[in-house]
DNA sequence: CAATTGTATATTGTATAAAATATTAAAGTC
DNA sequence: GACTTTAATATTTTATACAATATACAATTG
């Protein structure tokens, strides 16, 4: 009985419902999304759907082809060497703009990040890993004051995740990530800005490595 | 009577249209939208104006609170800033992967933006201008394969046009972006990418020059 | 038999109406 | 008189019902 749920709007609950389970896998790419059947799982009428599905289109995850339908878009090769591209121009200007600002509160919310960082690879919790690396890395550019490159690279997170969740199968690699991450940090505190960008490129450019390492085989 | 219409979809419609308008700045910048207003305007209902709203808001073109209403975003000097920063690190990117594999019909097709782009000058048709800047831009990144980019590109552009628009005022800086363009697509027709790329980040520099004059005075 | 046209079904798109939420104004209390 | 509370109104959000479009398959024609 959801009764204690704050009321949002409901196609923003759909939104994140939807988005979770194809950044989960749960909707492979490929699978046709039916307005009626959505309606019917999440109990709500199809108008909140519609108005998710729109959502998701613009964020990429979905493809709609009017009076057709939605279906879940996958990424090839190149498109994802052209995100982690972008990812490698975007973020380290963003890092540069916000080492210097960061506050202790910020400082406490990486580690805390950190924190649960290390318990989902301990208890193997594939399914949030991705969500706490965006939300780590986003923590990283709090302080950039960058609105139009936060969006940008969010969304380019959020693309990066649904595949480093495969990647991250590897249990070597989720503890790299989680080093890499915490070398990050301490370069911040040290202000060693020009080190830390670059090791936050080589850090993308490691994950990417891997990813395509996967993808090819 | 509006019989001729190829009908696509009536959210499709009212997006280009609303889009039109907050583009030409007869809905300036912190105007409220009021639903039902904009579906009588249309003579539509008001789910296709929703859902057209929800597009607009992932285009950044306005802001929705929830229960609340949408109105036009504005962007402060910064934000500007931010988006010129990221047109010249991301086009000269796509430039160069597209210049090599411009085609004949993608020059005629540069050269009829020209052509247009040339009678707007004439016409004094502010109100075009900005479409047809972005056409000519996307038109020479029209090979790069870099969907990412690209849509994100477009973004910008768009971005942009709602400020070149004043800027251009000016016959001179018409007439100069004019003049630039063909220089860009004769360095392409000569294959010198470097040159172009060089060009490219120049002409975006000194239309962000030009325009924040303006937004300064 | 191939191709095309027509019909039935499924699905999306839109309009209308009802419910939920926010805003405004008025009334009451201290 | 200033401040809270309450009612009234306006607006958004959601549900239901209807219309338009696409898909699948049968029927017809050459």
């Amino acid at each position: 009985m959801p009764s204690e749920i704050k009321h949002r709007t409901l196609a923003a609950v759909v939104v994140d419902r939807l988005r979770q389970e194809i950044l989960n896998g749960a909707l492979p790419s490929g699978t046709a999304l039916r307005q009626d059947a959505l309606a019917a799982a999440y109990g709500v009428s199809r108008i909140p759907v519609r108005e998710a599905l729109f959502q998701l289109e613009a964020e990429g995850l979905l493809q709609i082809v009017p009076h057709k339908g939605a279906i879940v878009t996958t990424l090839s090769q190149d498109e994802v060497n052209d995100v982690f591209d972008l990812r490698v121009m975007l973020e380290p200007r963003l890092f540069r703009r916000s080492i210097s600002a960061l506050t202790a509160q910020d400082f406490a919310h990486l580690e805390q990040i950190q924190e649960e960082f290390a318990q989902a690879i301990r208890a193997k919790d594939l399914l949030h890993w991705g969500t706490l690396n965006a939300a780590l890395h986003s923590a990283l550019y709090a302080r950039a004051r960058l609105p139009q490159t936060a969006v940008i690279v969010a969304g380019l997170l959020q693309k990066s995740d649904r595949y480093t969740r495969v990647q991250l199968s590897s249990p070597a690699a989720m503890k790299r990530a989680l080093r890499e991450h915490a070398q990050l940090i301490n370069l911040c505190k040290q202000g060693k800005a020009d080190a830390a960008c670059e090791l936050l490129a080589l850090h993308i450019e490691t994950v990417r490595g891997d990813l395509l390492k996967l993808l090819s085989t």
